[in-house]
DNA sequence: TAAAGTTTATAAAAATATAAATAAAGTATC
DNA sequence: GATACTTTATTTATATTTTTATAAACTTTA
């Protein structure tokens, strides 16, 4: 009876809704009207049509505000899927979740060498193609796939310049073509900040800076409430903000570079060498023990009361801390999250990060900043790839439509 | 015959397209029609009711771009006015611009201290008053008053923590109700990057740092277009960055920050203890001279040689630089702008700032960013007061809508 | 406990915006 | 140089959106 499509118009309203409901759990058709500007009639048609279409259902009224209670809606969770993917040098992660970031199957998990590996792309395709197939549900029932990885990734070309080349076309490109499903690439330190403001410990804060502690030290930004990169995308380059004067010599050439001097393979390295020299420890050097296998052995170490792992934990927190100083000065955010396989030390990091943070701030600014620990630990990264399909969800009819018409142009 | 006023809707239109012709001096409908998303017949409307209204003149034919030439649309130079002020420590300046920021009256400029001084606020109000009354334009064709003024400036509530206390009211609050028309403030280095931003050197850049040099180092920060300011309004910061180990001291208790190695003030003070130990130079020292009148004769001494005032300048340029790299490394601007004082010497300051910036800085983060001097010089503070009237324009009508309906509800 | 004031929801009429058709004024192509 | 194609502008009919009025559900106050 119906036309099946009702204009871009209607339906961007409509996949506006659904975005917000994505992120909001439940609203109530006056909220939206405030919030989209929009009359309670327009929400109330769109709503309708979205009951009937089976993306929202109905969730129950809320307390009464001083008049006649609000009906709220609530996403309907398994409308649709989001496939997410976390990626970090060596490891790849698969796991399928639904609209209210349920996992809906058995995450999937394989090892995946980024660095000078030249199959590494079609290996990733293959099992994505294999783990949607295990799922069973249909490709169009997912609304998109969300990689995270690490390198200098420019999102708006879908390119990661360090690695995943695809001789130089686009990802998310390939893997919209070789899937069928619209894809999108970020950063994983951009991807665990999105995750944390989103739906961490950071929820709704606009200024939010989130460090990620892992092999390296990377910084994902929220400014205004969005995913900041800056002009080329390079934006939250904290490895190689100096900490000491004449430290430690860097890959980048410098001397004193954060990443050279606090990163968690600098302290595993500082490990080995205190070992060598007789340090007392409860770690255990072997010669053949890959330094990163010393790195989490340091973690653990460290939160059993290794004194030695705890010393050099403390050392490289104070040196963060001193970035983050330098971090707080410029942006004056709202919080500070600690996250990244890092976080589970964080406790004992904590302590010295702070305490820099007092010695090299102004205290108007150290003020005003609060330092937390994410809670969302290793699953924010995929989180994170997963609010990235979301966030691209109310763009992608307008996209099409306008990528339709350049295709039809040529 | 026809109502007053159609509705904040209709008017809400209107005023962006005021602001848009005020920012980017001609337009065509179906250019305007492409930017705010909607349609053509729309647009063509409310610009006829612009031009019946005399805020809108017809100016030209665009050339042809393959069809026919669009007919372009301005804004009306004397449409209205806006009033634009610029405080520094001592010294304050008023004028009145047209919608073409031309000066419609002359500058008024008197000395107002700003520090500890009770009595500031009221002679800046009264100052303003005469001066309006003298350029003998009726209030109601102001559109606003643009205020740029040093310290903290929180800019939603419109208050300055650091001078101009009003006794915990706002001072827009103060200045709309004293002079019946709608006033803003902010602090002069982020005016100063909003006036580089839209009208100067950095005109249409997304992500730009523009660095006040003047008896402080400020910075006004351009992120994703529009003025950063932080959770609690104190980002930017770079005054206190650390730039050398166990330097000066500062005022803030630390050592080494950029202020106490660089500012114009500590050049001068520099300056006097050089020449008291006997240094060959032009610059006389006279035990009366105000350090800041010294910081002026450096500049012009520089500016004509003096081998002395160009080695304490490239000292102090190379320190900047080193603060800069850092801030590359966080933001990754496009463009960073020298202005302010300090700019008159850039020519000197460039090549030290650029060595710092390019030994400090990884080359993929140097290669990104241009590093430009100011060409609104001193007139940028002002500029910046008048656009950040013109900023607010489209808000105001809704605002006040809602401010009204919350004064009835009272 | 009744009355008054809020907040939310629905259904009608009224206002508004858009798409489609048409015209106008160019450029590019053969 | 005529024809086809672009881009811009105007008009009209169509579609959408909002206002306004009404009702419902609840809190607060007298």
């Amino acid at each position: 009876m119906e036309p099946e499509n009702k204009g871009v118009r209607g339906s961007q309203l409509k996949n506006m809704i659904i975005k917000k409901l994505y992120f909001n759990k439940a609203m109530s058709c006056a909220g939206l009207s405030e919030l989209f500007d929009k009359s309670i009639p327009s929400i109330a048609k769109a709503i309708n049509e979205l009951m009937h279409e089976g993306f929202v259902v109905e969730d129950g009224y809320a307390p009464s505000s001083g008049g006649r209670r609000p009906l709220m809606y609530s996403v309907k969770a398994n409308a649709m899927y989001i496939l997410a993917i976390a990626l970090d040098q060596l490891t790849a992660r698969i796991q399928l979740f639904d609209l209210l970031n349920n996992p809906v199957a058995d995450m999937l998990t394989f090892e995946l060498k980024l660095l000078n590996n030249s199959e590494a792309l079609g290996q990733l395709l293959e099992q994505i193609n294999i783990y949607i197939k295990q799922t069973d549900i249909p490709k169009d029932k997912i609304a998109g796939i969300g990689i995270g990885m690490p390198g200098f990734v420019n999102v708006t070309e879908g390119i990661n310049y360090t690695y995943l080349d695809a001789g130089g076309q686009s990802l998310t490109e390939y893997f919209t073509d070789q899937t069928g499903i619209d894809t999108y690439i970020d950063n994983d330190s951009s991807l665990i900040a999105l995750a944390e403001q989103k739906f961490g410990i950071a929820k709704a804060q606009k200024e939010v800076m989130v460090i990620n502690l892992g092999w390296g030290i990377g910084l994902g930004m929220i400014v205004n409430g969005k995913l900041f990169r800056g002009h080329n995308g390079f934006a939250g380059e904290l490895s190689h903000i100096p900490v000491t004067e004449d430290g430690a010599l860097c890959e980048c050439g410098k001397r004193g570079c954060l990443e050279a001097e606090a990163s968690l393979l600098v302290v595993a390295q500082k490990a080995v060498a205190g070992i060598k020299q007789g340090r007392i420890t409860s770690l255990k050097y072997n010669i053949n023990d890959h330094s990163k296998l010393m790195g989490d052995a340091i973690l653990e170490a460290a939160n059993n009361g290794d004194q030695f792992a705890i010393e050099l934990l403390s050392d490289a927190g104070y040196k963060i801390g001193k970035a983050l100083a330098i971090l707080v000065h410029i942006m004056n955010p709202a919080i500070i999250v600690l996250s990244g396989r890092g976080a589970k030390v964080a406790k004992i990091l904590m302590a010295p990060i702070q305490q820099a943070i007092h010695k090299y701030c102004i205290p108007r600014l150290s003020a005003g900043t609060e330092l937390l620990v994410s809670e969302l630990g290793f699953d924010a990264e995929l989180i994170g790839a997963s609010v990235l399909v979301m966030e691209n969800f109310d763009k992608s009819v307008k996209a099409k439509v306008s990528k339709a018409k350049k295709a039809i142009a040529k």
